[in-house]
DNA sequence: AATATGATTGGTAACGGTAACGGGAACGGT
DNA sequence: ACCGTTCCCGTTACCGTTACCAATCATATT
């Protein structure tokens, strides 16, 4: 049988210690080049590789960082994911996976001890803010003992964050169509007990109020982020605010459906009624028409929280100051297209 | 300083042997009532976490399965990855994620080397069969040590394969656009190295050709999955091919640029144009026309892996005889929507 | 009373690596 | 001749758990 082969069963067959041939595989100084060089062949000719368990087992490090993740079925997610993955590739680290049930478990306790018995070095929440889906934090002991980095979440003092700038999207968004020249501007909203929803509609407020229109509540409904809330939500607000002129999606999926309701309503876009989506997705490109969206980098989200954890563990590591805590935002960025611009349509 | 507790801290806090608790950590019979309370009170107290590092050492079974996946910005994988989560969740296995750089990346040795170091008990190789991307399998030896998994690839009688079938995919869809009436159906598939894109491309064929009509070279043009390929594709469709009458589109997104350039040159789809497109994701029921398209259930894909791994990995942790390799194919169906339908059609 | 039986428990080795330390050989300087 | 350095390598301990075996004790059996 293909036993498996031991840092031992090198070290006889190259007739040398144990201890030499982990020293070669660690390149370290104190070993003679001839040594060196048999030690590597032997390593070769069995096939030997060294069992990353027993070397966190007495280093006590992982090389192991957590993803907590929701919702990979959708993109969002699992673009940031992406982002995750390849970062995470180019540091040499190797990740492990926890997908929630849901977006709101709020019961993850279980999942951090899994997490902390593999021992991994570091854990990126990567599960947006909704309603009391941090709750769980209070409970914690004061010093946890893993480093964390949270993503998409209402800034706190106390935590490492890394956020794209929703506010700023839903302003950037409201204030193109204001260029543009419309000025009754109504919103679809994601669920409002989700951050996100509530930043991106907190934009698109305020870039109203600072023009002096004030928002009303006929003015703007909300969805569930899916294409079908995003119908039911454009028919409600054609028919309680018949004067809008342009309309702001929190996301792409309910714009889609916005689109196809202003077809089958005999309505032009952008001539009866403009839009801009959220979230940038390539089919947006091929819409009909082709979709105004407010862009949004969700690898380099991904990215960056690993950049940021390692940075952490490393520091801690070296028994440097510990890193203070500090909230990472990314600039979203406007897509202008047909749908929302009378100058590009023909 | 929070230092870490160990099983002899718990023992020692319990008045007990560390070999006792572990006894009562595996819930083994033999502990008495009285002292199994006292140990298990003791853990709540320090909140002691066994480490599954250690525990893998000695088991030399670590419950992990390694994960090897491409292109998790698109919609498929993701599901399928989703749908591995869940069931891995269920079934108590923590999994290790792999994405490749690219679909096409051939060179595997140095990722193989990581999951077995790592010593997962099993892998799911979740890319799809695309050119060469499965020569490496030959330079592996013939007894591999790690039980593997193989989604979306052509049957082979030495591995075990999940895959939908996509040759009866593309099989229904044709047929469905027959039954309607329609002879000159193109298709539009995706790229050609993708074994997928084939599978789905001789299903056109085959059911054509089936019923006396023969294919040319000019009743299809292939993509690359692409919205932007899609686009090019039905233009050169069709300029080169006229009277057709329909169109099988091998995915959803290139699907979507079908309708719209269909919108553009004033074509009324289905009447002038049916498009059948091949996925299934959520949004193709809010495109306009709403799309029929042809559904696979990816989570399905990837949940049946995990249930099969496991399978194989009790079976030879038992030593069971092992199991011979097979081919579970699941089956895609069809879901008709306006856009290929004259009766849904007002 | 002596012994077999079963229920509990503890001691020691082992898993596969790295860390810490020590020792021998070769070399140079005094 | 003696000592200190440097280079190279081996011995031993240790990481935190489970496996294996032996030991203890109470009870049942002959």
């Amino acid at each position: 049988m293909g036993k498996k082969v031991t840092i031992r069963d090198v070290a006889a067959a190259a007739g040398v210690s144990h201890q030499t041939v982990s020293r070669v595989l660690n390149n370290r100084p104190d070993v003679a080049e001839e040594t060196r060089r048999r030690v590597r062949q032997v390593i070769e000719e069995l096939r030997y590789q060294p069992s990353a368990i027993a070397r966190s087992l007495i280093q006590q490090r992982s090389f192991t960082l957590g993803v907590v993740i929701a919702g990979l079925k959708y993109v969002g997610p699992s673009r940031t994911l992406n982002g995750i993955t390849e970062q995470a590739e180019e540091m040499d680290y190797t990740l492990l996976l926890k997908e929630l049930p849901s977006f709101d478990t709020n019961d993850v306790q279980p999942l951090l001890n899994s997490l902390r018995a593999r021992q991994v070095d570091g854990i990126i929440w990567a599960v947006p803010e909704i309603g009391s889906n941090r709750d769980w934090l209070q409970s914690q002991p004061p010093e946890f003992p893993i480093p964390m980095i949270f993503l998409t979440m209402q800034t706190r003092s106390d935590l490492f964050i890394v956020s794209v700038d929703n506010y700023t999207g839903g302003r950037i968004a409201t204030e193109h169509l204001l260029e543009q020249g419309y000025r009754h501007i109504g919103h679809i909203s994601g669920p409002l007990d989700w951050w996100e929803a509530r930043q991106r509609k907190a934009g698109w407020q305020d870039a109203l109020s600072e023009v002096g229109i004030q928002v009303a509540d006929h003015h703007w409904e909300s969805g569930n982020w899916s294409s079908a809330s995003g119908e039911q939500a454009i028919r409600k607000l054609l028919d309680g605010y018949p004067e809008m002129e342009a309309v702001f999606v929190a996301n792409d999926q309910m714009a889609l459906s916005v689109l196809q309701v202003a077809c089958e309503r005999d309505l032009q876009v952008p001539q009866d009624v403009a839009v801009v989506g959220f979230d940038g997705i390539p089919e947006t490109a091929y819409y009909w028409p082709p979709l105004t969206t407010v862009y949004q980098d969700q690898q380099k989200l991904g990215c960056t929280a690993v950049r940021g954890l390692v940075q952490i563990i490393e520091a801690s590591q070296q028994g440097q100051a510990a890193i203070e805590p500090k909230t990472i935002s990314l600039q979203p960025e406007l897509i202008v297209r047909e749908s929302s611009s009378i100058v590009l349509k023909p």
